[in-house]
DNA sequence: GCGACAG
DNA sequence: ATCTTGTCGC
């Protein structure tokens, strides 16, 4: 594959992306995705949070085989479709995926390319930020926040800081333990 | 070849 | 991300 081609795409589809105020008082649930591996296998998890509570109201998991390596600032290539069949016929009204939005060096990281796909707010979370980025990115405990699609940075920031639990928010916790061990989800 | 950058 | 001993810091 041409990297050069990609990275054109991620330019193009970034200009798709929409920038706008949410207003808090209608979010009523919130959902996050993270990915781990094992072998060649990628396990998904999905967890379903209310909103402000953060009360989490259910989780579930799926597995699906790796098609694609790691590649810095490529890494939507890598977790694309597993999150995609992960949040098959799921209902929420925000999502917070685990990687860059728009701080990334062509202002379109992962959580940018599922926020164009699924059509509903989403906001990046890293724990690191990315060298280049011409994107901007907030830092709220240890997480880099940046803009998925939707939504913009302020509104952003406001939702991290209610859900966030210590220095991390409380959802993406919760997907990170189901999508390592803790059984396989199904609550 | 060297350096290095989400997960 | 994952592999992994001992070590440093809150």
């Amino acid at each position: 594959m041409n990297l050069k081609k990609i990275a054109e795409v991620q330019r193009k589809l970034s200009k798709r992306i929409v920038e706008k105020p949410q207003d808090i008082s209608k979010i009523k649930t919130i959902a996050a995705v993270d990915v781990s591996y094992k072998g060649n296998k990628a396990k998904a998890a999905f967890v379903l949070c209310s909103f402000p509570s953060c009360e989490v109201l259910k989780t579930k998991t799926i597995e699906t085989e790796v098609a694609f390596s790691y590649i810095p600032t490529y890494f939507f290539l890598r977790e694309t479709r597993p999150i995609l069949l992960l949040l098959k016929g799921e209902q929420f009204d925000l999502l917070i995926v685990e990687g860059h939005g728009k701080a990334h060096p062509r202002g379109y990281g992962l959580a940018s390319h599922i926020g164009l796909l699924i059509g509903k707010p989403t906001i990046g979370i890293a724990k690191r930020p990315l060298p280049n980025s011409i994107g901007e990115c907030v830092k709220i405990g240890k997480a880099y926040v940046s803009v998925g699609n939707l939504i913009d940075l302020n509104s952003a920031k406001e939702i991290v800081r209610i859900i966030n639990e210590g220095d991390y928010p409380k959802p993406l916790k919760i997907a990170d333990k189901f999508s390592k061990g803790a059984g396989d989800g199904g609550t």
